[in-house]
DNA sequence: ATAAAGGCTCAAGTCGACTTGAAGTCAAGC
DNA sequence: GCTTGACTTCAAGTCGACTTGAGCCTTTAT
């Protein structure tokens, strides 16, 4: 496939692809002249970079669990973030039935309503952490 | 509170509280001579930011969330903001069930393994996103 | 054979979320 | 009364993840 065609079927501009193939998140298998040539598998794996992406993991994180740069694989590194998502999606689980709450809650100040405290402080146990922005993207 | 026990107590650098008041995140309420009075409750709004940020949100959108400017809340952008994380959260579930199965399969690329690719797709029918980094931040 | 389309490289720019640094203010202790 | 240390402002810097722009090279259609 070609770069155009990958950006397409991946949704992602040609731009992002060179950068991710110069991070070495993917490969192009050769090229036809100056132009990348990119094998099928490259979009199986753009879905998981961003999957992980939206995971919350940063490029360099990605690269480190699915691209061994030993023998095999880092297997204590992959469910040490599984564990951690395991943590992120309780926060989220928690967020998310706040907000819904919120949403219905009459407490002019959610300050001062217990059911929404309560949300929040199931969720204050963790640590501090800070994932960034989403952007959307439309797929074509 | 002066900005310090404020500080303290969440575990947040005094340059992020003055960032995040600049930012009308946060409100002090007046200065002792220079320096910024906080009331305790700010803790409680802090908790909420930090959790807004964990679940990916950006400070303007929990600005819009949670800082109402008009005469009540926007309950319909709260349910909508609901909405989103269950998606986030499907897409993280999916996310940690293959890293999971990913550390102990044997094949040698994941790629090649069908269980991981299934567990790749029931994710890959959401939208592209792009959330970002997760830096930590020690509670003293 | 030439021009337009689209790919290429490489450097620089952007954006969000902070952080850092310089320079000033002020209350408290010696 | 002067230093010290914690606070202040404001501008500039940083970091990750891309995006944009300039200038160059090919392939393809006319």
């Amino acid at each position: 496939m070609d770069i155009t065609e990958v950006a397409k079927a991946s949704g992602l501009p040609a731009s992002t692809l060179r950068f991710y193939e110069e991070k070495g998140l993917i490969q192009s298998n050769g090229r036809n002249g100056l132009r990348r040539l990119f094998s099928a598998n490259v979009i199986e794996r753009l879905a998981l970079i961003s999957l992980g992406r939206s995971a919350g993991f940063s490029l360099d994180e990605i690269a480190e669990m699915f691209t061994p740069d030993g023998p095999d694989i880092n297997r204590a590194l992959l469910s040490a973030k599984a564990d951690e998502l395991d943590r992120t999606i309780e926060e989220l689980i928690a967020m998310r039935d706040g907000l819904r709450h919120a949403a219905l809650c009459k407490a002019l100040n959610h300050f001062e309503c217990p059911k929404f405290l309560r949300l929040l402080r199931v969720a204050g146990k963790n640590r501090f952490r800070q994932p960034n922005k989403l952007k959307e993207k439309k797929l074509k």
